[in-house]
DNA sequence: TTTCCTCGGTTCATTATTTGAACCAGCGTT
DNA sequence: AACGCTGGTTCAAATAATGAACCGAGGAAA
């Protein structure tokens, strides 16, 4: 085996539940000599990816990987990693697919991949999404912290359409129906004619940072391909933040009625 | 030099100037064989503290990293990186010095190291702290987000003491003058008779995530030791923002008058 | 088209680094 | 005081890393 190899695998040794470990437990665990992992922990702690409790001399994850994993997030932000999913769901789908970010409170369109279709949905990057009103707003409230449900749905509900959901119970319904399937569905709450189906992108925290939604004509949308959007959607999501967290995220916590 | 140690100097040539590097150019700046390289590339892809880009074949920070930089994040708060500081920073002053937390708009104080004095100033662990009114909220305002200093600085000032500051344009020069010194001070504000000077800990994006200050009598604080006391705070907050960040942040932006 | 350059990637005899049993010293228990 | 654990160190032996030379591909210039 590669020193390389070893010397990652002792990283890779911490965890959560054990964020610190003696250098004997360590050798064990990564069935190394004792001296083998020393000096490995010493070369890693030169450039501070280890480092060394000095009361205890346990050793933990260093502060140069912050700094690494905020250089790599830095060039890797939300639009790199979604847009080649988003693309590909656009053509295994036929529909429009768009990205939004949740930020001060409202969702924001950062990314639209068109459906290549003559009869699509047409969504412009940019537009702010209510998120009463939207798949990807109820996806959003489904997976979102208590009291940010709360403080928007506690606010008058605006109507965009004669369909648009302002009943406060009527959407909560959606947003406990999203929460127990993993994606919302929505028709013509924002625009006429839309039909639209949308799944949290979660960050590190287990509460969505953004959705990825797919819009679809109302004609085209039916309950069975609402179905079969929604599961390609979730997958894609689940892709996304495994993408940029760099392992899978559970959704923070299960609502309750 | 040891493999490690070159397998993480290949890490660190990545930066936020230049995050995919091409394997010649990579071998050519950390000084190694190009089959070095790649074998060590190989290594660390494997766990995926490197990836390759399909397309390009350039390689970048992995995704391995964030996930061990949350990992280390997690078990490192706020908390364990200042105490350690906060004793030393206490016993130099021989002035209580206290640990605050920015969180939903508030200062909530999370840590106090109490003076060895007999007259000394007394910090509760829990206390919310008013941003007007104390100098952790002065600091905090002075580097804060436009829009967080605006939305405070809108609503009613309450007053705690008679020398509390509750005109809008008081505390905005306040403010002003702590970004261009680095640190606040406040007298009286929120308790009689406690005199404070503060400055913010930044988070990786530049704007500040808590606060330290220094907590004195009126009667042992004057404009010297004030001037002491700012120099001594900002230089550990300083400190603690590289510990927590693992590199040295600047803060995010300066004040306009 | 041909030539020339650089690119990413691979091979294998040579070489230098890694390895680990045995060794400290220190600490808390028995 | 003897034991069993800890973190840490040493050096001859074993093993893994090295790098010059190689390949095929692609882009640019003659």
């Amino acid at each position: 085996m590669s020193t390389v190899r070893k010397a990652v695998s002792l990283l890779e040794l911490f965890t959560l539940e054990e964020p610190e470990i003696g250098l004997s437990d360590l050798a064990r665990k990564a069935d190394l000599d004792k001296a083998t992992a020393r000096r490995l922990l010493v070369a890693l702690a030169e450039h501070r990816l280890i480092e060394q409790e000095p009361a205890s001399r346990r050793y933990r994850l260093g502060a140069g990987l912050t700094r690494l994993a905020r250089i790599r997030d830095a060039q890797l932000p939300l639009t790199r990693v979604a847009v080649p999913i988003l693309r590909e769901l656009s053509q295994q789908t036929g529909e429009t697919v768009h990205l939004s970010e949740y930020s001060a409170g409202a969702l924001l369109t950062i990314h639209v991949e068109l459906s290549a279709k003559a009869n699509r949905v047409n969504v412009n990057v940019g537009q702010i999404l209510p998120l009463h009103g939207t798949a990807s707003g109820i996806a959003l409230l489904a997976f979102a912290r208590d009291d940010v449900r709360r403080a928007y749905m506690e606010a008058p509900l605006t109507a965009f359409t004669p369909h648009t959901m302002t009943d406060a119970d009527k959407v909560w319904q959606a947003v406990q129906l999203a929460a127990e399937r993993g994606y919302s569905r929505s028709a013509q709450g924002y625009e006429e004619g839309v039909h639209s189906v949308a799944a949290p992108i979660l960050g590190s925290d287990g509460y969505p940072i953004g959705t990825v939604a797919i819009a679809s004509p109302v004609s085209r949308a039916d309950d069975s391909v609402a179905a079969v959007q929604g599961a390609v959607v979730r997958e894609a999501t689940r892709l996304i933040t495994l993408r940029l967290i760099g392992e899978a995220v559970e959704p923070a916590k299960q609502m309750q009625g």
